[in-house]
DNA sequence: CTCCATGCAAACTATTTGCACACGT
DNA sequence: ACGTGTGCAAATAGTTTGCATGGAG
């Protein structure tokens, strides 16, 4: 699915899983694939109002759960306590800027680099798909502080 | 500070910062001191009441955050909404099994080797003390699942 | 003796759940 | 029509805050 995914196209992906196309999913789904951020359930409910009619929060957590369930999107922690969402679409990684807040993003190379080491030593399988990592961007970091 | 660490040297550990050595203070860190297990603030508060007169949760809270910011303790979030708290000593890395649960720990070294490739490719700083990281134990790397 | 830390109770926030009705197929 | 999804309201869980009292230095 890509940015600002047409409904008919929506429609598709969820029938083709098995579920009902109704308007929370699809506003859900619509609204979370235009910009791949991470959005919190209040962030994607007024989102959603800009364009469709209000969805009751307690849809939105059981869509977001259905949804994840079936592979559509990934929950992430942020350290505050509102979880985030977001389409499932290619591993990467994050870096939140302690100093200025903003978030980089990382492709997964190096990571799925470092998972296999992992495996090769510990036996263990690492799913690393939404990392969150702390530290400075590049930018605060030539700044020091 | 080492495992089962005594009283008067976790006072000697909080004078040193300025911190005052109040009951709850040294409770916490002692509780925290046995096993460098993570511990949610109910965990700390039961524990305590093995050995030591109750603390209210809100004077866990406001305990340790205080030494969170003092150095002491760190934070880390499991997924499930309580925050985990532990000693800060060395840095070091786990693994959740989505299977049996279990955690894995490993010791710094190849995130310290991602921090530093990170930091030539991208120029960011990474930060990276306790890091969560979720998948299969060997244990159940094995049996497959 | 002076503040800072604590206990208690109430407030808050994100999330979950029960139930009757509405909508998708 | 049938079964699943939704709205509404109430419940829950973890955490935070205000205020008066108690303990550390």
């Amino acid at each position: 699915m890509d940015v600002a995914t047409s409904v008919a196209a929506i429609r598709a992906v969820l029938r083709q899983r098995g579920l009902q196309a109704t308007s929370a999913r699809i506003a859900v789904l619509q609204i979370l694939s235009e910009g791949h951020r991470h959005r919190s359930v209040d962030e994607l409910r007024s989102d959603v109002l800009t364009r469709y009619p209000a969805i009751d929060p307690a849809t939105i957590y059981r869509t977001l759960e259905t949804l994840e369930l079936h592979g559509l999107v990934v929950r992430m922690e942020l350290g505050d306590k509102r979880t985030r969402w977001a389409l499932l679409t290619h591993d990467h990684h994050h870096l939140i800027c302690r100093n200025c807040e903003s978030v980089v993003e990382f492709d997964d190379e190096l990571f799925h680099r470092l998972a296999g080491e992992l495996t090769r030593r510990y036996g263990v399988q690492v799913e690393m798909h939404h990392l969150v990592l702390r530290g400075l961007c590049a930018t605060c970091a030539l700044t020091d502080s």
